[in-house]
DNA sequence: CTGAAAGCGCTTACAG
DNA sequence: CTGAAAGCGCTTACAG
């Protein structure tokens, strides 16, 4: 049975502001003892009508709230959940942190963040800054590899776009979406507006989700029939895309249509390309990845892959909110939710 | 003094993973009493060479993580602070949340977030969610009256672009930025443009924010003698700044100059605008407020206030860092961080 | 129905 | 230098 750790409705209890007051006042305020005052503040078993009443209104008066960390030291309970992120910058982020938020609420559950884990070492600190203050994790690491993950824990860990080893797949939850699909879709529209020279740019070499994205890349092509294509280097940020166009420039004979590993890259490439004479899309077509807010702003605006990344914060936190309420289910998901295609005036058929 | 919550390096301590142990199995396994392991843990007093390095080996060993719940229900010290947000959408929000993590982590503090309190009920709800698990709290409240905020609380608190009344300065830190002189240095430079017809859409009612920009917009007119202007309705969302377009677009004479409460709205009013036959900068200029990516990505791109909230933030936790290391200090800090125009391609000067 | 007692995991005076 | 004891604020068998 899952422990209620929060048993006060705000109406009764809205004066956290007062001096706190522990279980003891209340007893000595109401007269009765402090296992009495336990038991009508948990509803735990039959207490009198009048020494109900009598602990309700001392508590009241004293606006107590009982001490969560005492709580924490018997029931092997937090009431809490570990974000891990290896950021907490840009549009991405901030919506699937919107999912996770709403879900939490609903659950009755807090929430604890910690990023920036991008070295080994602080994933570690990470790791630990939340041990035993939280009843389960939710991860996500696109950086580390498999064996530094750790996957063993004292709490139900969910990983959210993270490399995990298939042979772990039986002993975590995984909430992923599909990296290698969207790059499906955006070569098949190209490939259906009549385009059969690529670029690709690929995105940060050790950032799972960006060698996923390429994987879909070559394998589209592969699937295509198509070798004439080209697979140039670039991060995830606007500046790589404006180097990244540089290079596309200097390519002969010029791609038709150019992809990006995320959106921020693409929109780096419709500056860097515009500024070099390119014209988006009448002289190549340009698709992104994400569809961040920023990509319908654009003009052009960037034809992108959405994710669900809102959806996945929910699905995590259910994964979590199910692990905890089952602690001894050994049953393991592993999700893949479908991404889409959204097209906009970045692309259209080639010019010639 | 500050009690160091966290004594042990990732290095030492790397395996959160396996059953977790207590003082007593490291005492145990050490041959030494938990008092002698404790001091030894926590650098308290001196202990001889040979139990020392026995404990420290045994704690290795097992790897020993001292319960955070335990700890706090003695020292009153969690390490944690706790961030109450309105929401946790969107590019303001991450930004401001990178700067707080950033200083977080330098000071060795975890966070604890909990967002979407619009109601004075949700409010008390987030409050208590975070009693005794947080040694300090950043609020941002922009919705909330000062009547509604509480400011009485137990631990010390940070309120950021929030409706402080002045005579609660003196009891709470506060740190915002310059709303009113944002929106003054906007309509200066379409006065310095030669703009003298002006309209401003003033972002929801209710948000505290908003109206510290409008008075600033009134003000500056008044300061300039102009009293040529309309003040529209419409809220922070794209979809009401083409709502306001279209009512814009009914004005005679037309405006030849617009600003918006924010950036998103000012996004809406420049594609509802441009729908309606008006261009922008050349029939209309037009400001927004807040700089956020999407605004530099925009074509024209948005003329706009930049506000420096991911240093709100690193001020913010600053501020709390403060009030934790010195409990009984009575001094309080009120800061307006200035803003600052970004000037893009929507603005210039008025055609006739 | 109710109180005294033991205990969650830790730290810190208190006596050696 | 070191151990036994008390206590942080709470809950829960254990006896009435």
């Amino acid at each position: 049975v899952y422990f209620p750790l929060k048993t006060f409705s705000s109406q009764e209890f809205n004066n956290w502001g007062r001096m706190a007051s522990t279980i003891r006042d209340v007893a000595l305020r109401s007269g009765v003892s402090i296992s009495t005052v336990s038991r009508v503040l948990n509803n735990t078993c039959a207490v009198a009508e009048d020494k109900r009443i009598r602990v309700e209104n001392a508590a009241r008066d004293l606006g107590y709230i009982p001490n969560p960390n005492a709580r924490s030291l018997l029931h092997k309970k937090t009431g809490g959940v570990g974000i891990l992120l290896p950021y907490v910058t840009g549009e991405f982020f901030s919506e699937f942190l919107t999912g996770v938020d709403e879900t939490a609420k609903q659950n009755d559950l807090f929430l604890l963040i910690s990023a920036s884990h991008h070295m080994a070492s602080e994933w570690q600190a990470s790791v630990q800054s939340v041990y035993k203050r939280v009843d389960g994790l939710i991860v996500m690491a696109p950086q580390m590899t498999p064996r530094q993950l750790n996957l063993n824990a004292d709490a139900p860990i969910v990983f959210v776009n993270s490399p995990v080893a298939d042979k772990d797949k039986s002993s975590v939850d995984v909430i992923d979406f599909d990296n290698k699909g969207g790059v499906a879709l955006a070569v098949q529209h190209l490939l259906d507006e009549g385009h059969r020279r690529f670029a690709y740019v690929r995105g940060p070499r050790l950032a799972f989700d960006a060698k996923l994205r390429l994987d879909g890349f070559i394998e589209a092509m592969a699937a295509a029939g198509l070798t004439d294509f080209s697979i140039l280097e670039g991060g995830y940020d606007q500046e790589d895309g404006i180097e990244a166009a540089e290079a596309i420039l200097k390519l002969s004979p010029r791609p038709t249509a150019v992809l990006a590993a995320n959106d921020y890259c693409a929109l780096g490439l419709l500056s860097g390309l515009s500024s070099g004479g390119v014209r988006v899309p009448e002289d190549c077509s340009l698709i992104g990845f994400d569809s961040v807010p920023s990509a319908r702003y654009a003009r052009p605006a960037l034809t992108s892959v959405a994710v669900p990344i809102r959806e996945v914060g929910v699905r995590a936190m259910q994964s979590v909110v199910r692990k905890i309420a089952e602690p001894d289910s050994t049953e393991t998901v592993s999700v893949t939710l479908p991404v889409e295609l959204v097209v906009r005036e970045s692309t259209g058929p080639p010019s010639s």
